[in-house]
This record gives structure tokens, sequence and C-alpha cells, in this order.
DNA sequence: TCGACATACGTCATCGCGTA
DNA sequence: TACGCGATGACGTATGTCGA
């Protein structure tokens, strides 16, 4: 098979996979981002995850853990470096599913099925990457959600925490005026010159629901607020100026949330007031 | 319309290094 | 010294965008 295909197979695989495991699962539009796929895990939780096709070869599982683009001057790699959280690897011909952490691979890696001839400290036991052993993956070790509602905190916003309710919003902000915002909380990062972020669409969090989206960027340790009406299935913000500059750029510094606090009264909407 | 260049994908070979 | 892993890079494929 072609590898392109044999690449669409693979994600077609893993994502009928985890719907089995009734896993959510979302897909970038378009092909513009290094992940494949986007998780939730049951704690709301979304990992960036890479397919990659295993291919089964003396008694390992083999993938790359580079992404090979073409230029002018040839073939060059680029490791996802941060791009992803987890590899999903699936090897048909042992039909395994592999989790495998990004940051646990370089350019390639194998996962040892078979015993070896000689024992080895530096093999990787597919066993020990196993899916459903590593579903669901550890938190984030800072905890990105309680870090965002202190730092908020400690700007002087009023921060309402709703986690633990049936809300369709994590928290709600309160300004000086005393007008509530029903707030949508997302972890981002920075691809392809443009801050990434679940735009929950998956779940279905519209403007009826929800005021603001407050999306804090693990690679620029930056918040940035986004009115909900914004936009209506994704927006993306541009880290990077374009060389033409449009006026319809979404430039993320003019969405920090430090300079769009508190925000402008929201339009069409009744005053809430506490 | 077409070529250049960009985004992806997998396969394979070779080499260096660490370890038993 | 043999073995196993990882790094590197050449090679093949498909598809989309953009400008001449």
């Amino acid at each position: 098979m072609e590898p392109h295909r044999k690449g669409d197979l693979t994600e077609a695989i893993v994502i009928a996979e985890l719907k089995r495991r009734e896993i959510s699962v979302s897909t970038p539009f378009g092909d513009n981002e290094r992940y494949d796929l986007l998780a939730e895990d049951e704690s709301g939780d979304v990992w960036k995850l890479q397919v990659k096709t295993g291919g089964f070869r003396d008694g390992k599982v083999l993938f790359n853990g580079k992404s090979q683009h073409t230029n002018a001057s040839g073939h060059t790699y680029e490791v996802y470096d941060g791009d992803v959280d987890y590899f999903a690897v699936h090897c048909d011909d042992v039909d395994g599913l592999y989790l495998v952490p990004e940051s646990e691979v370089g350019s390639q890696m194998s996962l040892r099925i078979a015993d070896a001839k000689q024992d080895h400290r530096t093999i990787n036991w597919a066993a020990d990457y196993d899916f459903d052993e590593r579903w669901p993956p550890e938190p984030t070790p800072s905890g990105w959600r309680d870090a965002l509602i202190a730092d908020l905190r400690e700007r002087g916003v009023d921060v309402m925490d709703a986690r633990g309710t049936n809300a369709p919003y994590d928290v709600v902000l309160r300004d000086d005026a005393d007008t509530l915002y029903r707030t949508s909380l997302r972890p981002g990062s920075v691809s392809g010159e443009r801050v990434c972020f679940d735009t929950g669409k998956t779940r279905a969090p519209g403007p009826e629901t929800i005021d603001l989206v407050l999306v804090r960027c693990r690679d620029t340790d930056e918040t940035y607020m986004i009115e909900r009406d914004a936009y209506d299935e994704s927006i993306s913000l541009r880290v990077e100026p374009t060389r033409n500059d449009d006026r319809r750029t979404n430039r993320a510094e003019e969405h920090a949330f430090g300079r769009c606090w508190p925000p402008a009264r929201l339009d069409g909407r009744p005053e809430r007031t506490a």
C-alpha cells in the first residue's frame, strides 16, 4: 500500500480503537497541524496525539518520531519537540496499540515484543507502552487549570470555580462593574506560528452558554482571552506577524488577558449582575 | 495550465555508541 | 565482540497552494 494511504488507514484504526474505548476524539480541521488527533480523558484534559504506523521487524515494532518535509534543498526532518503530547502507535502485524510520550521519543523508537537474544537495559518493552496500561495519561505536572485560576486571582479578578457542577463552563469571572462572564478554560500551545487550542466545538459550548474562552499557552507562558462569539467553530491566534498583514488576522498579543480584561460589554446580551 | 514548492506519510540502509 | 538502540539521511509516494 502506498505510504500516505497507509498513514490514513492507521489513523482510522486508531480513531476506531479510541472510540471503542469510549474516548472522546476530535480531528483538527485541514492538514496544517502537526498532530493528528485530540483525545479527551475523563477529567477533561485534552491530549494531542500523533498517529504513527508501526512496522514489525526483528521482533520489534518500529516507528519514526519525526516528520519529513521536502523543500528546495531536498528533504528535511523535524522532530515534534512538544508539538504533540503522545504518539499513538498502531502495528497491524501484531494488532497492537501503544501510547508513547513524545518526550521519550527521539527520531525513531523501537518497542520490543519478542525476547531479545541479549538482555539490554535500553530495551523498550512494548508491554510497558500498551495503550490500555497508559491511558489516561498522567495529568500535566503543572496543573495548568489551577495555575491559571491562581494567576487570575493574582491579577485581582474575582473567580468562581464551577468545576464539579454540570455547568458547561469552568469558571465564572466577575469584573469591577459586577458583570459576570461564563468562562471556559483551555490549555494551548504554539504550532505553526499559531496558538492552538481545543475550541470545544465537539462539546458544543457555543456563545449561548459561554461568554469567554481563556487559553493558557504553555509555550508563550501567556493567557489569552477570546470572546466566544468572536468565532464560530474555530479561531487561530498568530504569534508571528504574517508577511502580508491582513486586518482579519487575529494577533495573539491583541488577545493577551492583561490587555483585554475587563471585556467590552458583550453586545446583544442582557447585562448580568451579581 | 503547469511547474515549483509546500505539507504530509513510510521504508530502508548505515553508522556510532553503550552494554552484556 | 556481538548485540540492540537511536540518529541520520536517502528514497519513494500523494496532495494542495501559488505564481508565472
